[in-house]
DNA sequence: AATAGCATTGTTAACGTGTGCATTTCTATG
DNA sequence: CATAGAAATGCACACGTTAACAATGCTATT
C-alpha cells in the first residue's frame, strides 16, 4: 500500500538501514549514495510512517491545547486567539490537538507517548488535578492565563488585577464614586483577579460601595444583560458599571438602551478584554486589552523550546494589560 | 518506563498475547483469566501505546478539522461553533487536530497513516487542490460549508442563497426598494451565494438597483464600517443595506451612528449568521441564522460512520437557514 | 480407555523505522 | 604488497501491540 523504506532499499540496492541514514542526514553515509536514495524516495512520494517513528523514538509530535472547558464561559474570541497564536508558532511541524479538559472521562489517555507537550489554557482551578497529573507524568507543560504555584510549570498570565485597577481608577478620575461591578463566572480565577483590582482601586481612593453594587455574571451576553437590569432597578443607582468582560458589557448596554436610557449619558459602562467588536459598539466601549494571542504565541515558543532542549524552569511571566479609552464612560 | 503488556504478562503468568486478548475483549479467553489480567492492568495504570497500535492496526485515531485559512476572513464565532460541534461528537475517542489548509507547505504529510479522517470547513475554492488530494489518497473526507462537485465527498452546506433571498424579500415586504448589499470576502463561495440570493429576490420583485449599491467587504467589522461609509455618501442613498455577515453589520451600524443618524429610523440594516452578539446590538439585528454547530456535529457523525463502516456516498445535505427578525429594519 | 471436538493459551511473525555493533570496503602509509 | 585506520554498509534486534496458526488442555461421547 504505502511506500516504506524497504521498498526504496530494494530499488536502490541497499539495506533499509542505509535508506534510513540517507533520509535522516546521518554522517555515516556516502554522499553519492545519499543523493541516489533521496531521489528514489522523492520519485516514490515516500512519507515516513509517523506511528513507527513515534514507537521507536518515543515521540508523538502531538501538542495539546487544552481549555478548562469548552462548554460554557469560554468566549469565541478567546478560543480563536489562542488557536491562532499557537498555530502561528508550530505550523505543520506538530499536530495541535484542541480539547476541553472536562471532556476527559479519565486522564490516563494523556501521557508522554501521546503528547510531546501540553499547553493548558486555564480558566479556573477545576483543571488543577489535570495540571498536577500532567506535571507528575513529566509531560512538558505550559500553563497560560492562570498562575499555578503548587506545580513547577512555566506560567504566562495577563495582569488582570492591575488592568481592572487601572480601569476603576480611570472611572474615579472621571468623577465616578458610585461604581458597580458585574463579575465573571464564579470559580474562574480571572473573576477574582478583576474583582480584586476593582476593590483595590476603590480602597485606594477611600470609596466604599454597597453590597448591591456587586452582581454576578457568567461571562456571557445574557448574564450581562440580566445583571445590568438588576442594577438599574436599585433605588440608589450606580453612575458607572465595570463589566468584567466585553460580552457582558454588550449585554449591559443593551439593557440600558431597552429602558430608553443611554450610555454614557445616563450611566457609564466599561468592559474587559477588548474583543474585536468592542470598538464598534454604540458607544465604542472603554475596556482593558488582554493580549491572548501574544500570550499563546509566547507559551507555544517556550513549550517547543522545552521539548527540544529538555530544559524547563518554574517561571511566571506577567503580560501587560492596557487601558483602552473610548466613548462609553462619561466625565461627571 | 511505561507499563507494557509484557510487564502485565509477567505478573499474570501468561503470554503477552493473552494480555492483549483480555484487554481487547476477545472471545478467545477464559473469563476468569480475563478479569485477573484486567485487575493487574488497572493496578499498574496500564495505557496502550497508541503508536504501536496504530502501526499494527493501520489507524491513527486522529481527525483533522481543517479550515481553508485561519489567517483572515474566519470569524471567531465560526471557529468556535465548528470546534465545539465536532468535539461534542468525537469526545476523547479521537484527537481533533485543528489547522488552516494554507499552513501546509506541502500536503504529503496528510495521508491515511496520519489521519483516519478529515473534515474540511471550506470557505473558498482555494482549498480545492487539498480536497482533491485527500480524496485521491482515499482519506475519509467530509466537506462542510461549500458544495463540491468534482470530488465524491459527503457535503453539508447551509442554504445561504435562500437565506439571503428570504431576507431580501423581507426587506421588500417592509417597503424597501433601494436595497444595497455589502458583500463578503472576494473568492469565498458564501459571498457568491449570498449575493445570488439577494439578486434573485430583487429580480423576482422587478426591482433594479444601481451598481453603486454593490459594495465589497471582507467579512470583518472594519470593512463593514468602510463600506457603509461609502453608501452613506451616495447622492441617492439606499433605504436598507444587506450586510453579508453580522460582523460587517456591526461595523455598518457604527458608521451610521457616527454620523448622528440612526438605525432603523434613517436607514435599515440587516446581517447574516446570527452570531451571539447580534441579539444584543442596538438595535437588535435582523439577520439569518446559520446552524454551524449543527452542521459540524452532523459532519462529524457522518465521518465517524464512514471510518467505522468503510462506507461512503456522494451526498449533499442542505441545512436550512432561518430569517430572524429583530429591530434593525424599519417598515416604510 | 480411546477419540473427537471445543476452548484456551502460546509461538511466531508482522507492522515500519532507528540504532548498536559487526563486517566489508576503501585509502593511505611503510 | 601488506597493514592499519577510516569510511561505508549491513545484520540483527528493538520499540509495543495484534493476529494467524499451532499446540495444549479439557470435556463429552462411544
Amino acid at each position: 500500500m504505502s511506500v516504506t523504506i524497504k521498498d526504496i532499499a530494494k530499488l536502490a540496492g541497499v539495506s533499509h538501514t542505509t535508506v534510513s541514514r540517507a533520509l535522516n542526514d546521518s554522517p555515516l553515509i556516502n554522499p553519492e549514495t545519499k543523493e541516489r536514495i533521496k531521489a528514489i524516495a522523492g520519485s516514490m512520494n515516500y512519507t515516513p510512517n509517523y506511528s513507527a517513528r513515534s514507537l521507536v523514538l518515543d515521540r508523538s509530535y502531538n501538542l495539546g491545547l487544552f481549555f478548562t472547558t469548552l462548554h460554557t464561559g469560554t468566549s469565541a474570541g478567546f478560543l480563536y486567539e489562542a488557536v491562532k497564536g499557537v498555530n502561528d508558532v508550530i505550523k505543520d511541524d506538530y499536530n495541535l490537538i484542541v480539547r476541553g479538559i472536562d471532556d476527559y472521562k479519565s486522564f490516563h489517555k494523556v501521557n508522554r507517548k501521546n503528547f510531546d507537550g501540553i499547553i493548558v489554557m486555564s480558566q479556573s482551578e477545576s483543571d488543577q488535578s489535570f495540571i498536577e497529573y500532567a506535571s507528575d507524568k513529566e509531560i512538558p507543560l505550559v500553563v497560560l492565563n492562570r498562575p499555578v504555584e503548587s506545580v513547577q510549570v512555566m506560567n504566562f498570565v495577563p495582569d488582570d488585577q492591575s488592568g481592572a485597577y487601572r480601569l476603576t481608577e480611570y472611572l474615579v478620575q472621571q468623577g465616578h464614586r458610585k461604581i458597580a461591578i458585574i463579575e465573571g463566572k464564579k470559580g474562574f480565577k480571572s473573576t477574582q483577579a478583576r474583582r480584586d483590582g476593582y476593590r483595590e482601586a476603590l480602597r485606594k481612593h477611600g470609596i466604599s460601595v454597597p453590597e448591591s453594587f456587586y452582581v454576578s455574571g457568567n461571562y456571557d451576553l445574557e448574564s450581562g444583560h440580566a445583571a445590568m437590569s438588576r442594577l438599574l432597578e436599585l433605588p440608589d443607582r450606580p453612575t458607572a458599571v465595570f463589566c468584567c468582560n466585553d460580552d457582558m458589557a454588550l449585554g449591559a448596554v443593551k439593557a440600558v438602551t431597552e429602558r430608553g436610557m443611554s450610555v454614557p449619558e445616563d450611566i457609564s459602562v466599561a468592559g474587559f478584554d477588548d474583543h474585536l467588536f468592542s470598538a464598534f459598539m454604540s458607544p465604542a466601549l472603554t475596556t482593558v486589552r488582554r493580549p491572548i494571542e501574544e500570550i499563546s504565541r509566547a507559551g507555544a515558543e517556550k513549550l517547543l523550546n522545552f521539548i527540544e532542549k529538555k530544559h524547563s524552569e518554574k517561571s511566571v511571566v506577567l503580560f501587560r494589560t492596557e487601558l483602552v479609552v473610548r466613548d462609553s464612560v462619561k466625565s461627571i
